[in-house]
DNA sequence: TCTGGGGTCCTAGGACCC
DNA sequence: TCTGGGGTCCTAGGACCC
């Protein structure tokens, strides 16, 4: 058996949105603090004591916490956070994967010998975070990406937790099986149903009785992370596999009122399609009703596109297909994504390059680039690639 | 308790293909 | 005419995450 020690980071910022509001604003620091004023999008620790949570109304939050400071989310000052968080991993290793806004996976291994040892770093991180961004984060370090995830979230807040090689199972056994990453309510009490309650209990089901319970691919999969076995790796450039933007709807509205929501949904999905250079094939409409069911229903195109027209044809279509729903139900929620998107990585490699100069296209791309930035850059690749060029067309 | 806005992944049936 | 075995893609729903 080949053990290898444990070099795998999970790094957590704490109350992410809270946090940013405490350092940019030093009259917030050791007050209780909720992001939202609709939902609680974020709260600070000190707002945590009092019950507060997350996806919990404003109106509930301030009632269990009168003295807290209600603040709206401004999500451009997250977004800039976010960023300088990033860079530091970056600067720790080049080995990371971005789960979200606020956390991600670092693999350390291999760097002993020019950084020190993955326990150092982790402590290292945690400081360079606090030192440069003046946000506190929580680390967890483990063998397998699954168990550094629930380590920080054991040490959480401003903590630092490691596994030890070998002492998985003692770890993760006494803890209660929501612990475990993908077990939210309704998986929670299915399991409790049947009187597992700790992650232990779960490890000691015949693997097949959990697949009646849960199906056998969940079954399976917990089954595996119950017993601490996990060999997914840390995979740096992950990218995002589709964009959406939704709106709550208060009250009945007008078809004209409806339309105008969906106009200005799909505007902002296909400008941030166009920002990051990425094109979609499959438009999918969400629709909450006024009982809080939910449906979808999505359209996937002929070719990918970024194009507003093109997806709000799709996406009106799809609405008229959803009217007498609509009608009968009400409405509370509309929303609009793209998914299937493709990128740069699928332009470079349907480039024909077999008798051409490579000179010539480097140049090419180099100056659309230089001139345009990467997203023109990648549409324009995209159109020389549709039309078997191999010198892209420099946009107008 | 009364529910925002952004995502990921899995399942399952049906159409269609070889 | 009816049929096996293997596969992909599309659509819809649902659980879950931050």
């Amino acid at each position: 058996v080949f053990v290898t020690g444990a070099t795998i980071i999970h790094a957590d910022l704490d109350a992410f949105y809270a946090s940013v509001e405490q350092r940019d604003d030093p009259s917030l620091r050791r007050r209780p603090v909720i992001v939202g004023t609709g939902v609680v999008l974020s709260s600070s620790y000190e707002a945590r004591a009092c019950g507060v949570r997350t996806a919990m109304s404003a109106a509930r939050a301030r009632r269990l916490c009168p003295a807290a400071v209600v603040v709206a989310p401004r999500m451009s000052a997250y977004s800039e956070a976010s960023r300088a968080v990033f860079a530091v991993f970056a600067d720790t290793t080049p080995l990371v994967e971005g789960l979200s806004i606020d956390e991600a996976f670092l693999d350390v291994g291999g760097l002993r010998r020019t950084a020190g040892a993955p326990e150092e770093i982790a402590a290292r991180l945690r400081r360079a975070v606090l030192d440069r961004v003046g946000l506190p984060i929580t680390v967890g370090l483990a063998r397998t990406k699954f168990l550094a995830k629930v380590a920080s979230g054991v040490a959480k807040p401003d903590g630092l937790l490691v596994v030890p090689p070998g002492g998985e199972l003692a770890f993760l056994h006494p803890l209660p099986v929501e612990r475990l990453w993908g077990v939210g309510r309704v998986t929670a009490a299915r399991l409790h149903d049947r009187g597992i309650v700790t992650v232990g209990d779960l490890a000691g089901v015949e693997v097949e009785l959990l697949g009646t319970i849960l199906g056998p691919g969940a079954g399976n999969h917990l089954h595996r992370l119950a017993r601490g076995l996990d060999p997914r790796p840390v995979e740096p450039g992950h990218r995002r596999a589709s964009v959406g933007a939704q709106h709550a709807l208060a009250g009945r509205l007008r078809r004209d009122e409806l339309d105008a929501i969906l106009v200005g949904l799909v505007d902002r999905v296909t400008r941030r399609l166009r920002a990051a250079g990425r094109t979609g094939r499959t438009v999918t409409l969400r629709l909450r009703h006024a009982d809080f069911s939910r449906a979808t229903r999505s359209h996937s195109l002929a070719r990918p596109t970024d194009a507003t027209a093109t997806v709000l044809v799709a996406a009106r279509r799809l609405l008229a297909q959803a009217g007498p729903e609509i009608d009968r139900r009400g409405l509370t929620l509309v929303g609009v994504s793209v998914a299937g998107l493709g990128g740069a990585d699928a332009v470079q490699l349907a480039l024909p390059l077999d008798g051409h100069d490579p000179r010539a296209l480097d140049a090419a791309v180099d100056g659309v680039r230089a001139r345009f930035g990467t997203g023109a850059l990648v549409r324009s690749l995209r159109s020389a690639a549709a039309e078997d060029r191999a010198v892209p067309h420099l946009p107008d």
